[in-house]
Parts: structure tokens; C-alpha cells; sequence
DNA sequence: CGTCAATACTTGATACGTCAACTATTGACG
DNA sequence: CGTCAATAGTTGACGTATCAAGTATTGACG
């Protein structure tokens, strides 16, 4: 069997091949997801937002009604203190409201406002249009292959 | 044709769906390499380096003549500055040398200390090991799938 | 009803990464 | 050979993330 040497191995100059395709595909996963968080920041950030910020604010207008902080905390992967200076400084360019829950005085219910959604429409021709970009590579078949791959270890490892 | 709801739309708790696979192959990527750096850190972190630190010290390996900082920052995908300071600590915990360059005098040239290459060898069973799991979900039939996926889209998007 | 653990944050200390200057060195060009 | 742009790396300022500890509120239990 010849011996192939892989992108991967190329891209990191390594002499040693991989020894096992998992070793690889954890390598490539995490190469992978750092070259289209990059993409991503280089559309999101000129407008003024992280990439973590815009995570909030589209999660955020996905509920109507709003959220407690730890909810967010819980569909972003991100601990509760980051996330209250993160929604700090998103109330502080007035993309976000947050008011003190009336049921439960301990949570922050924080919903997205007006500016908010303004600024995420004007966003998201351009990130749905990288998105498409980014997994064109694959045909639309692959991509469904791809997600249900991924899904498998997610599940597989929470 | 029955409307199907993904793993992630539950895992996101979102009414809408998604738009396109592509759209949804994104967001299932940066979700899943989150989870796998995540249990990678766990991992690592306990033996007082940062995950960072271990890759880094993974490059230095490969290369036994040592490198410079600027060749590290290319294969890991950080700027500069941040690797100056990165190596600053790692140096100070004597797990790399540096040594200004003998035939370009601007070049640090970066080593791997004895006791780096003792950490990153009592470390490699445990990554192996979780590597493994982590990609377990998969066949590994299908975890070569994926990882000609991933080459596909960084190939397509570098 | 009072106590006390659990919950939902918030704050402070610290670490890390990034951008923008800055220094040292190299290499090309007149 | 001298100048000057390019390169390699460092440093300072800043934004953000994380851990540990603190505050306010809730809910269960005696």
C-alpha cells in the first residue's frame, strides 16, 4: 500500500504520519472549525460585534420573549461571568436589554432590541452568503452527511 | 416529505430551522470542535499547560532542530504577539529553549526542553486515548470520510 | 416561620490573545 | 558602502475569558 501523506500532514510540516484516523480527524476538526470561525470574524467584527456577541444576539432573536443569562449561557458553551460582561457591553451599545425577572428576582431576563435586530439583518446576507461558501466544497448530499457526523459525536461525547 | 428536527435545533432549543445544510453544517462544526477542545482541556489542563501550550510543544517535537517563533505561528494559526508571550511562559516553566538564530540574528530559534518532551510523553496516552473516544461515534470508515470532508473545505476556503 | 442549601447571577484577580507601535537585523539597490 | 524597505520579534494597551469568591433570592425542611 503506498503511502499517502494527507493535507493535514502537509499543512503542519509534520514528518510523522498521523497513527490513527481519529488522531487525524480531531486535528482536522479543530483546524477546520478554526478556519471558518476566522471567516466568520472577518465578516462580523468590522461591524463593531465579537463573533461570541453575534452568537448572543442570534440565539436572543430566536426567543421572543427573551432569556434569563444562563439560559444563553447554556446553548453558547461559555460560563455564566463571561457571558454577564459580554451582555455588558452588548447593553452597552444598546443591542440588548436586560431587566430583572418579575417571577424570579434572581435571574436577568435579556432580550434583543430594535438596534439589535437591525444590526443582525444587515449581517445576515453576508454570513448566510459565507456559510454557503464555506461548506461549498461539499455538495449538498456531503453536507448532510457532514452534520450528521458531527451530531453522532456530540452525542456521542456530552 | 416530514419536517425533521435536527439534533442541533433541539440542542440550540431553536423554533426556527435552518435555512440550509451549509448554514447548518457551520454552526454543527464550531459546536463540535468546541466540545472536543473542551475535553481535550480537560485533559491537558491539570498537568499546568494550556492547550495552546501542548500544541505548540506537539510542533516543537515534530521538529528536532527547533524552530523559529514565526514558523510555530504558521502552523498553529496565531498571531505573533501572542506567541511571544505564549513561548515566554512556556519557557519559564523550562519546557522550551530559545536561542537567538546564528545565521539570521532576528530569528529566535525555539527547542523543546528535556522536561517537554517528559510532559507531552506522559500526555500522549491519555490524548491518544481520547482522541479515540472521542471519534468513537464514528466507524472508522467514517471517520476517514471526515476528514476528507474537512481537507475538502479548508482546501476549498484557504 | 426560621434556617440553610441551592440557584442566578456579579465582581475581582488573573491569564491570554490581538492590534498597534517599536527595535533589531537583513538584504537589495543606487 | 550607505540608505531604506522588509522581516523577526518584542512590548504596551486593551478586550475578553476563566476561576474564585461574594451577593441576592428562592425553596425545602424542621
Amino acid at each position: 500500500m503506498k503511502q499517502r501523506i494527507s493535507l493535514l500532514q502537509r499543512e503542519l510540516s509534520q514528518p510523522k504520519p498521523f497513527v490513527s484516523p481519529a488522531q487525524e480527524g480531531v486535528v482536522a476538526l479543530l483546524l477546520t472549525a478554526d478556519l471558518l470561525r476566522r471567516r466568520l470574524i472577518e465578516i462580523i467584527e468590522p461591524h463593531g460585534i465579537t463573533l461570541q456577541q453575534y452568537n448572543v444576539l442570534r440565539i436572543l432573536r430566536g426567543a421572543d420573549e427573551g432569556l434569563p443569562t444562563m439560559t444563553i449561557g447554556e446553548r453558547m458553551i461559555e460560563q455564566t461571568p463571561g457571558l454577564t460582561r459580554l451582555l455588558d457591553r452588548l447593553e452597552a451599545k444598546d443591542l440588548v436589554h436586560r431587566v430583572r425577572g418579575d417571577d424570579d428576582r434572581r435571574q436577568v431576563r435579556c432580550t434583543i432590541s430594535a438596534a439589535g435586530l437591525a444590526l443582525l439583518k444587515t449581517l445576515d446576507p453576508a454570513v448566510d452568503a459565507a456559510d454557503e461558501r464555506l461548506l461549498s466544497p461539499l455538495g449538498e448530499k456531503e453536507q448532510r452527511k457532514l452534520v450528521e457526523m458531527l451530531e453522532a459525536i456530540r452525542s456521542g461525547n456530552s
